[in-house]
DNA sequence: AACTATTTATAAGA
DNA sequence: TTCTTATAAATAGTT
């Protein structure tokens, strides 16, 4: 589809790759946009790159997943309650639930190093103290680097799975029935 | 792309725009498959056609995902018959309102984690400045180590957990009404 | 389903 | 990264 065409395997070079990457999913959700639009589909895409980050595209929109999961719920509740004498509580929630004892598990995990976090930086911050009264253990400047590319690092992948699991959560979103086109960016040309 | 440039808008005849919708379906799962391949990327889509039916593609292999997820959660299981009564529009609009809560929480507390990461960054730096006019330091080599063993850890938990309940919340999209074509296999050519 | 005339996407290169 | 362009690929209308 280019100058040549290429096998398709995956990309050896890393540069190539990354510029692969970017180039087709743009035009994955280009086309994705038209199919929503000609043919009044919903979808959603969800797409990890391979450094794991994650890029959504939905119709309609996937982002302030949070927000949108409340509001649409509500506006759920009311719609199609409406007429529907059917509406019983059913048995399949468990998954629902399944994975809400996951997240209080992994919020009791983030608030228990969020803890620790706290009693690091008094370390830290204590540190300033101990430095005159411990004139040796100190650290060579590699560790401080390698410290502090650990802390960006474990920062960074915390916030990047926070986001994979809204993605995630938002395609849930597309399980639950039409909610009025709300519009998207227009991909479509 | 074909004998004439189209509008971008809803194909207005029906049998047209079915035809539209499974060509362009099609199409988007290869080029979806194609990225997948090309760049090493994980991903997933779901859509639904404009009767409503899911289809659904992913690298790797959605489907498997699903079903696997089913087969632990089957307490429950009563939708394997092929009955397709739609009147059980439940009630888990509240448990995924419930979950929309949590994850907005989580996020809170992932943002609170990151300020004060920016910050204990902040005083490593000046540290690190420092420690070329004091002789002394603060944390020991222990206990830096112990720190990020705790995080490492931490991080470790909290990515598999993610990754759980990404494959969780994937395949909750498709759980009770499957899709009847999964593009799973070599879409590429 | 197949067939093509065209449009569209994109691999390399700048 | 963004643009250019030669070429590969997708597809709208047709059979």
């Amino acid at each position: 589809m280019g100058r040549r065409k290429i096998k398709m395997e995956m990309v050896q070079d890393m540069n190539t790759r990354q510029v692969t990457f970017s180039k087709r999913r743009t035009g994955l959700f280009k086309k994705a946009s038209e199919l929503a639009t000609l043919c009044n589909a919903e979808l959603g895409i969800v797409v990890f790159s391979p450094g794991g980050k994650p890029y959504s595209y939905g119709k309609p929109n996937l982002e302030a997943v949070t927000e949108r999961f409340m509001r649409e719920c509500d506006d759920d509740d009311e719609d199609s309650n409406g007429d529907e004498e059917e509406g019983r509580v059913n048995n399949r929630p468990k998954q629902v639930k399944k994975m809400s004892e996951r997240l209080d598990w992994l919020n009791q995990k983030i608030e228990a190093e969020k803890q620790r976090g706290e009693r690091g930086q008094e370390k830290l911050e204590s540190g300033g103290d101990v430095r005159y009264n411990k004139p040796v253990e100190m650290l060579t400047i590699d560790e401080l680097k390698e410290y502090k590319d650990m802390l960006q690092g474990v920062h960074g992948r915390i916030q990047g799975q926070a986001k994979q699991m809204q993605a995630s959560a938002s395609l849930m979103l597309l399980y639950k029935k039409k909610a009025p086109a709300n519009a998207n960016e227009d991909l479509d040309s």
